[in-house]
DNA sequence: ATAGGTTGTCGAAGCGCTTCGACAGCTTTC
DNA sequence: GAAAGCTGTCGAAGCGCTTCGACAACCTAT
């Protein structure tokens, strides 16, 4: 193990203007840099991880705080990881992986030992119990929650009462009333939704609500009749559910599917019951884009823009960490892209 | 931040001896014990990572590295960081997240810093680059790679040669092979082999190629007539193979898929064709168990065990963190599961 | 009773880095 | 041409922990 002072010896310096060399926080001559810069490289020196935490009680990690459960949006997960740490890198930090199993231990731990700097929560309840220990100081006084210091955090998600938090999202009230808006302007009155797993609700994740809330404010000003059913994945359970949406609106001629992996269930159900999509019926989703292309009909649909959720959430960290505030709440515009599997309603 | 030497003052007793309770590195008296760790919960203690790491130079920290591209077998990459990051837990690690961007940089970075202890790769490609820094020491004489305390490693994957580096995988030649003998069994004589994007080849990826070894040489000794055709997933993708493959053997009766975004693709083709599954064709997949029971015909399946080898990576580097040398190479047996699509071959 | 073990605790050194204050050698300013 | 200000470098303190050797206090065996 190459150590600073071997470099400082090798370079005929200090130790400490090796230091400056490599963070920049005073101006070295142009010559002692090189020189130095040299020796870093022949000796192959990387700075010790655990002695620059130490003295600069700053660890350049974050933690990344992932659900355990893989009942949905895996994909989205997925990107969202490798988007964290990618933009993280480019800033110079490591991401450590958390699972959501620890819970609100997990946050005290990382923040108790100085772990991570900060750290990003995926998978936020509306009222979830790692908030209050993440609120910077506010109004319920010091000792609220045992972590002093406040630990800078950025949520993806939007819980219940945001207040002294850092939160990006897609804004999925919008997206739902966007859906409406697009199966609306095409002429289709009565308009069925594909829900998330029951026990995606029952959970309280902010999403499914914020978008159910979007569909029905908004479809309520259009005028359209809504009906909505939390589906499980799989084939099975969208055959159930698709039945009793059948059975109790025969009329239906528009989708919006939320779970992912209803979508293709739902389009071999409509093939295999002679709707023709997008002649008899339209189809919208709410889904990552590669999802929507790859399905056996090109899906109209509004994407979720997982990368930026991810990037978002970094460069919002990393600019808590750096003294600049971020903003508080910010939403991302969802988009509609029109494709294959919607079009006019029918004529009756 | 509550230090080690508050907890002593509170405790009365020696900040060594608080340090000797948490590590049980020396006999504690029952009585100072529980002195000691009600002070550390009166106060909240948790150890500083930081100083933590520099004095004992480990960090308790196992880096995971995940390939950086989504275009394959996304749950089941997510689904062993999951695992990954679980098990780690509970042997008192922590799991840093890195992505293969930063390639065999990556490697020296993290072991150079000694950020991490060991490090976990996934996607391993035969002749991958990073390998060389990971070998243990072995035959080509010390200053092979710069990296001279050799990185504790573990691959989930198996490169071309595996010599003095520690793997785990499924047996995909196996898996392969009892693809093609439960086809053989019902009857099936012309096979085609749904494989994954051309990409994955091209990159010299193991385990699509172990997998094709062991559908070819076992196909071989059956005397079954075997196809392959890489294929990108979707809908679009699929339609085209397949086209090719029933121009070229109008007789094929089965089909092996191991790319999972195809799965759905070809069934929702064969459906349309009117080809009926399994009276007709018989499908067999190499996929999660999930996508294998929510597909629109429940698969007859190899399950990709993701958990399980996430764990078993684990437990190997830890063993090896522990200086209990672990086994070389594990290779998780394959097993395959009938359900409703593979049966007898139709008489012709 | 005495040499030799155990057991439980302490003090101090040191892990490799950052950072503060000091200061030598310049340049600028009136 | 002295005061004031830069610039570039160094030395030393210290971050919070682990760990080694020392040692008091006790417990055996002879």
């Amino acid at each position: 193990m190459v150590t600073l002072a071997e470099v400082a010896q090798h370079a005929g310096v200090s130790a400490s203007t090796v230091s400056y060399v490599l963070s920049g926080k005073r101006s070295i001559s142009a010559n002692t840099r090189q020189r130095v810069e040299r020796s870093i490289r022949e000796l192959g020196y990387h700075p010790n991880a655990g002695a620059r935490a130490l003295a600069s009680s700053r660890s350049n990690i974050i933690a990344l705080m992932v659900p355990l459960r893989t009942d949905m949006y895996v994909p989205v997960m997925m990107e969202i990881a490798i988007a964290v740490a990618t933009t993280a890198r480019t800033h110079g930090y490591d991401v450590l992986l958390l699972t959501g199993e620890e819970g609100p231990d997990a946050v005290r731990r990382v923040s108790g030992s100085g772990l991570a700097d900060g750290m990003i929560l995926m998978d936020v309840e509306l009222d979830d119990e790692r908030l209050p220990l993440l609120r910077d100081g506010g109004a319920p006084g010091r000792a609220e929650s045992g972590v002093g210091d406040d630990q800078p955090a950025v949520l993806i998600g939007l819980p219940a009462d945001t207040t002294g938090l850092t939160c990006v999202d897609l804004d999925f009230k919008a997206t739902g009333a966007l859906c409406v808006e697009h199966l609306a302007t095409l002429g289709h009155r009565d308009v069925a939704v594909i829900g998330e797993a029951p026990a995606v609700y029952e959970r309280h994740t902010g999403f499914a609500e914020r978008t159910l809330d979007g569909l029905r404010s908004r479809g309520r000003e259009l005028g359209l009749r809504l009906l909505h059913r939390p589906c499980e994945g799989g084939y099975d359970a969208m055959a159930a559910t698709l039945a009793r949406i059948l059975d109790e609106r025969p009329g239906t001629t528009g989708f919006v599917v939320q779970n992912e992996s209803a979508v293709e269930p739902l389009l071999a159900l409509l093939r295999q019951q002679g709707r023709a999509v997008p002649e008899d019926v339209s189809v919208v989703a709410i889904c990552p884009e590669q999802v929507a292309v790859q399905a056996s009909v090109r899906l109209t649909s509004v994407a979720i823009p997982a990368q930026e959720m991810g990037r978002h959430a970094v460069e919002q960290l990393v600019a808590k960490l750096d003294g600049r505030g971020g903003d508080e709440v910010v939403l991302l515009a969802p988009e509609l892209t029109v494709r294959a599997s919607s079009g006019p309603a029918p004529v009756q």
